[in-house]
DNA sequence: TAACCTGTTCAGCACCGGTTCAGGGCATGT
DNA sequence: ACATGCCCTGAACCGGTGCTGAACAGGTTA
């Protein structure tokens, strides 16, 4: 999941961006409206953490010409505290949730996963594939009740794979939802990650689909329709 | 599927035509007006993607030569963000749709697909034929609900043919549609294929009609022809 | 500092998928 | 019925793609 923070007090934006890569966010950090503007126009990210009163741009501007341009992806909006004017005029321009400052760092992650996993068409914190089962929150995965140990990107890539079961997913995506931006193209560490997934989760768990990319699915349910 | 792609931006070209492969289609490059023009002109494109900012000949130019020469093929422009005037003059030369750059790669695939389903006038992403129907997001056949297994080549010609159902392709019409440029034109690798698919889907679901091509049909459908 | 864990790189290899080729069958027109 | 030529098919070739084991690097922990 990538996720994008807008704000402009420095020691939040970093508080911030450290909170939700401890969380398992690939995280950029925009400290301006313009900035954010151009980020959230140009990457794919999951989720966006967008601060409102913001240098340069304003953050219901930057939120407005998003949706403008068709951007879908989740946005939660901060205000500071008695704003209301403010948090009504993000809603109106498409945000999908709001946290008045100051906050707890918890509930932030919360309203994320809540959003992450409503935009993805999921109900629970938790995804399921067959017996495999992924838990968002904790970051953990089961098979058949049985935990089993992933590291953080490993993680990351299943639960993307997971997000979009049954989807094929290529390199190139899976790179630019795990990884923040510059990343080398021409690297086989997908390869390397998918071949150790499956050596945790079983072989049959991801297809690879030649010259397009990889599919999560669940090995039970193809025998017949 | 064939896209052509006319972009001078040498890095979003590449990473253009490269996406689009990794969706799946043959992609030839422009990188300039003339060029793309040229290529519009004489090649079978399923989609065009076109940017108005263009050397030696404007974008709008090229696409209003090619409506003026009877070209049909669905063409999303590419315009600079806030250049309302270009963008309304793409539409009026008769682009189909657009985008703003910058963009994710992710949602230009999917206004490409809608394009393509479009123009051969399906609406949903699966293509039926009889029991056999065709995931062209997903890229997987399935008779009866049961998966097939095609290789990328064949689901390519397959889903050609599903988009023309019950007309007959020709040879030529296959080959310029699922290669790119060169392609050495006297080869039997079609009719490779068509065996192929034949003996996954059933041999009476691919017509030869001799001397001009082949017809995706239901076999169920016509009792008597 | 040493041991460890995680992510990345590299090189070798197996295999798959695309293409070619040759031979034979079958439809079509005379 | 015959001959022509189009089409089908099996087999083989070949290159590329993706997989794997191992080594390396950076950071973290004991």
């Amino acid at each position: 999941m990538r996720a994008l923070v807008v704000e402009d007090d420095p020691d939040l934006s970093r508080q911030l961006g450290r909170a939700l890569e401890d969380a398992g966010y690939a995280v950029d950090v925009a400290l301006d409206g313009e900035d954010g503007h151009f980020l959230g126009d140009t990457e794919p990210y999951d989720v966006v953490v967008l601060d409102l009163g913001l240098p340069k741009m304003d953050g219901v501007t930057v939120l407005e010409r998003w949706r403008q341009d068709g951007k879908g992806f989740p946005v939660l909006i901060l205000t500071a505290r008695d704003r209301w004017s403010e948090k009504v005029a993000g809603f109106d321009a498409g945000a999908d949730d709001y946290l008045t400052k100051p906050f707890h760092t918890e509930e932030l992650l919360a309203r994320l996963r809540a959003l992450t996993r409503r935009a993805a068409g999921h109900v629970t914190s938790t995804i399921e594939c067959g017996d495999l089962s992924i838990d968002t929150r904790g970051a953990r995965v089961f098979i058949d009740g049985a935990p089993v140990k992933v590291t953080s990107h490993e993680f990351r890539m299943l639960s993307y794979l997971a997000h979009h079961q049954d989807r094929v997913i290529s390199r190139t995506e899976l790179v630019e939802h795990i990884y923040d931006q510059d990343f080398d193209r021409d690297s086989n560490t997908i390869e390397v990650f998918v071949g150790r997934l499956r050596k945790k989760i079983g072989n049959d768990r991801i297809e690879t689909v030649r010259g397009l990319g990889y599919r999560l699915v669940d090995p039970e349910a193809r025998p017949v329709s």
